[in-house]
RNA sequence: GCCCCUGUGGCGGAAUGGUAGACGCGGCAGACUCAAAAUCUGUUGCCUUCACGGGCGUGCUGGUUCGAGUCCGGCCAGGGGCACCA
């Protein structure tokens, strides 16, 4: 009797599987494919659990599918532009790409370890040339397609960071990364035009059975689809001015217009009106951060403009500039029915402007209801309307909706939320934009056969501002339509470009195209796809829409590229934290009974509520720790045991103990069977044993199919429990069940599987072994237990042979002892058989 | 403010409308040991009873049903997303 060596095992097995390439997928294969995918890690320096929690669920997923028989993708790369590796060049002097390349190896090192069936001969890194030249094709070839343009606009400005950021990136006002809150400023930048996608974007997200109900809501509530009109008011300058709402039916019931301070029509009036302009340098000193909206007050200013009602040329509407008016969304004005809309109301209040109810609820009188300080927007009839009075709300909408269509006035419009994803970053480590700026030909793309456009490795990240700008030389060039000397753009592109497409370049990373059309062909969609949630919108939205435009270009075949999307919770881990409210690392303390201390004194330390590790909070296990100690297939079971994969998981150190345990167990099982017939030995009868390892192969592989990985956990632990318990079982029953217990727990502890696969005398790898196929006879059970119940509640339990008729399960079930004793010698007023499962008796 | 999700033992969590608490962690008792670790056996929702047994239990509250953790209505608590989007 041996304990078992996982440090010893471990490596021994992986060297094998990488010298038979049991993972390297083909592209041409007679069985079905899958392709099985997990979010790329950005190399920051080394992995940590949220890593090994995702990577080992992907990795189940992978190796169940190809015991099952399928040609199975499972590739690996590494996230690698991005502004850390600037970072640490400034703070520590390295240069980005060294530091980038060296916290790959160590990542690679460390995911290796892990025992993860992975191809890794298509690994690729997006800072190796070989990728992002090939993304510069893609971005020209978006170009021309029109899918990327340059505009001017109103950006967000991380001052931090020192680059511009796209909406997405913006989380309560502040930069996603740096946490400052993000100015605004009008910059000429490259955008990707996902809104031309808006409506395909999400009718597309019906359809998506296999991704999360909360995800698509959320990308439903982020691309932001309303139906309303739009319209024109002739104003008393002899300007127009388009407005759009999704409330024409209140049209009567306006009592003003307003304006962005962001319209083209404020710009042009405050050139003429100090006090404009005044307003207007006041609303944009507020800002637009999150706490400027919650205080910031509804301002206004009277221009002095009317509007007439597009249905009455004599009713003049004030024209004003108001601060709540946005100019990102619909026209950049409104007009407002402070009666039916809160803003408006508060607005209405502040400057005196009538309040007119043109909705009146069911039941109430249109002649004296009124609108107090709640704007009503529920439903109702038309009332002070004119030629819509009487109407309800929708049938008002489109009355008044063709009258402005008939008369030329008005169309009915479709508005998104979704702004076009700004994709410019003013920063070094990135994928360089290819394009040129020339004084007399303009913007010129740089030709194919000139790209790629690659980093000089020679920058300074010791001044302020954007390092390619400030590169010597790297940005002078000649235009390529003139040949006069011309600058390069020294933008790159947002990171998430990047990975915005790696999935479709994983099917042929060697491709002379950007994506190898056959290849992407034969592997798209990601039949499952794996990270977590906090790209919902992010990386989720941009994948999609790039993906579109690759179809579009014929790249690929698809128009979704995860076909099944799976969100896993995080890491979890208790905090600690000292007198000053600072947090505690857990290397520096002791617990003792139930207290935490510093590490050998008396002074306690709070302990607080379990958060998301990270190196902020000090609440970090370095995964390596585990593993050296426990083995990857411990800290692998750790992550799949106990708790649902799609919610937090808490990180104990009794668990991973726990984990440990049970891996000396599984081996000892099968290290101390005793003599075993040889293998291939036939077991048969309809033992207990074997009962119990049929429904164990049944009930695992369902949960593996539905990623309920806790329960399939479960029923090992069963089905091991099974196994210690069955004394006197034939040895043919013991082999068939250790041998399926080994099968069973190949995808999740795939060493401890190969080293208790050869102890029983097999000389095939577990990986180039089929899954094993359950017996429906003997998942099945004979006999049937009924619960008996009187009145809804449990008085006894009965068996009964299967297939035991109504009539027999219900007189025998009322002769019970307990029963008979509840029922009192009367008659039941009613009794309910349901076959195989229950008897209530009412009594 | 709007939208969404979640509430089950000491803990993580099981449970096609049909025996609530599978399985694991932890606890308790015992075996082995000079002792400890490891391992093994038993036990472990709460109240009541010497015992047999009985009662109560899935956030609260009402309903549907022979039967509700599960379905429906109304609350409460925690978490998440969006947020001046016309």
């Amino acid at each position: 009797m041996a304990r078992y060596d996982a440090r010893e095992a471990e490596p021994k097995w992986q060297a094998l599987w990488a010298e038979r390439q049991c993972f390297v997928a083909p592209n041409d294969s007679p069985k079905p494919k899958c392709y099985v995918l997990e979010m790329f890690p950005y190399p920051s320096g080394r992995i940590h659990m949220g890593h090994v929690r995702n990577y080992t669920m992907g990795d189940v997923i992978a190796r169940f599918r190809r015991a099952q028989g399928f040609n199975v993708l499972h590739p690996m790369g590494w996230d690698a532009f991005g502004l850390p590796a600037e970072n640490a060049a400034r703070d520590k002097g390295v240069n980005p790409r060294d530091w980038t390349y060296d916290n790959i190896a160590t990542m690679r090192g460390q995911l290796k370890q892990m025992g993860l069936a992975i191809d890794w001969s298509r690994e690729f890194a997006t800072c190796d040339v070989a990728y992002y030249s090939q993304q510069q094709k893609l971005f020209l070839d978006f170009y021309q397609a029109g899918l990327v343009y340059r505009a001017e606009a109103d950006v967000n400005w991380d001052p931090v960071d020192m680059t511009v950021l796209a909406n997405e990136q913006v989380i309560d006002g502040r930069g996603w990364r740096s946490g400052a809150p993000v100015e605004r400023k009008k910059l000429a930048q490259w955008f990707f035009r996902i809104t031309a996608y808006a409506d395909e974007l999400l009718e597309a997200l019906d359809h998506m059975e296999r991704w999360p109900e909360k995800v698509r809501l959320m990308q439903k509530n982020w691309i932001g689809r309303s139906e309303g009109l739009r319209f024109t008011f002739d104003l008393s300058n002899s300007e127009k001015l388009d407005v759009f709402t999704t409330r024409p039916d209140t049209l009567f019931g306006a009592s003003f217009v307003a304006l962005s301070p962001d319209h083209p029509l404020s710009e042009v009036l405050a050139k003429t009106d100090k006090r404009a302009a005044a307003f207007i340098a006041e609303c944009q000193r507020i800002g637009t951060t999150e706490a400027a909206i919650e205080t910031a007050e509804k301002m206004g200013f009277d221009t002095g403009i009317t509007a007439a009602h597009p249905f009455d040329p004599a009713w003049q509407l004030p024209v004003y500039i108001a601060n709540f008016v946005l100019m990102g969304y619909g026209t950049g004005a409104i007009f407002g029915c402070p009666a039916h809309d809160q803003r408006d109301l508060d607005f209405a209040r502040k400057y005196k402007l009538p309040v007119l109810p043109v909705v009146v609820p069911e039941g109430e009188d249109p002649k004296v209801f009124e609108v107090g300080a709640e704007a009503y927007t529920g439903p109702g009839r038309l009332a002070n309307s004119r030629f819509l009075d009487g109407l309800e709300v929708e049938a008002a909408k489109a009355e008044i909706a063709g009258r402005m269509e008939a008369q030329g006035k008005g169309t009915r419009t479709v508005q998104y939320r979704l702004r076009d994803w700004l994709v410019s970053r003013q920063r070094y480590w990135g994928c360089p934009i290819p394009m040129v700026h020339c004084p007399t030909c303009g913007i010129v793309p740089v030709p194919k056969g000139q790209l790629p456009v690659e980093l000089p490795s020679d920058v300074r990240f010791d001044v302020p501002g954007n390092p390619l700008d400030a590169h010597p030389t790297w940005k002078h060039t000649t235009c390529p339509k003139c040949g006069a000397k011309a600058l390069r753009d020294t933008d790159t592109l947002d990171t998430f470009v990047d990975s915005s497409w790696y999935f479709a370049r994983f099917c042929n990373p060697k491709s002379e195209a950007p994506v190898d059309a056959d290849a992407a062909k034969y592997w798209l969609p990601v039949d499952q796809y794996i990270g977590g949630v906090e790209h919902a919108i992010l990386h989720l939205l941009y994948a999609r829409f790039v993906n579109r435009g690759l179809h579009k270009l014929g790249y690929t075949a698809v128009d979704e590229p995860f076909a099944g999307l799976f969100t896993q919770g995080m890491v979890c881990h208790e905090t600690y934290k000292g007198h000053n409210g600072e947090w505690i690392a857990i290397e520096e303390i002791e617990k003792r009974n139930g207290k935490a201390y510093f590490k050998g004194s008396d002074t306690e330390v709070t302990i607080g509520r379990s958060e998301a590790m990270s190196k902020s909070k000090k609440n970090g296990i370095a995964p390596e720790t585990i593993i050296d100690v426990h083995g990857a297939d411990t800290i692998r079971w750790f992550m799949l045991s106990d708790t649902p994969p799609e919610r937090d998981i808490e990180w104990t150190n009794d668990g991973a103990e726990g984990c440990s345990r049970f891996v000396q167990r599984l081996w000892r099982l099968v290290d101390e069977a005793g003599e075993l017939p040889p293998p291939g030995t036939k077991a048969d009868g309809a033992s207990e044993l074997r009962r119990a390892t049929h429904r164990a192969i049944a009930a695992v592989t369902d949960d593996l199919e539905n990623l309920r990985f806790n329960r399939g956990v479960a029923q090992i632990y069963t089905l091991a429990n099974a196994i210690a318990d069955a004394k006197d079982a034939s040895v043919a029953a013991k082999r068939e069940a250790l041998e399926a217990l080994v099968l069973l727990i190949g995808p999740m502890m795939p060493h401890l599987a190969e080293t208790a696969w050869q102890a029983l005398g097999r000389d095939t790898l577990v990986v180039d072994t089929p899954w094993p196929k359950a017996d429906a006879s003997l998942v099945a059970s004979d006999t049937e237990t009924y619960a008996i119940q009187v009145n809804g509640k449990l008085r006894a339990t009965r068996q009964f042979a299967k297939g035991t008729d109504k009539a027999t399960v219900e007189k025998e079930s009322l002769a019970l002892e307990p029963v008979a004793r509840m029922l009192d010698g009367k008659p039941p007023k009613r009794v309910i058989v349901v076959p195989g499962r229950i008897v209530n008796i009412v009594a």
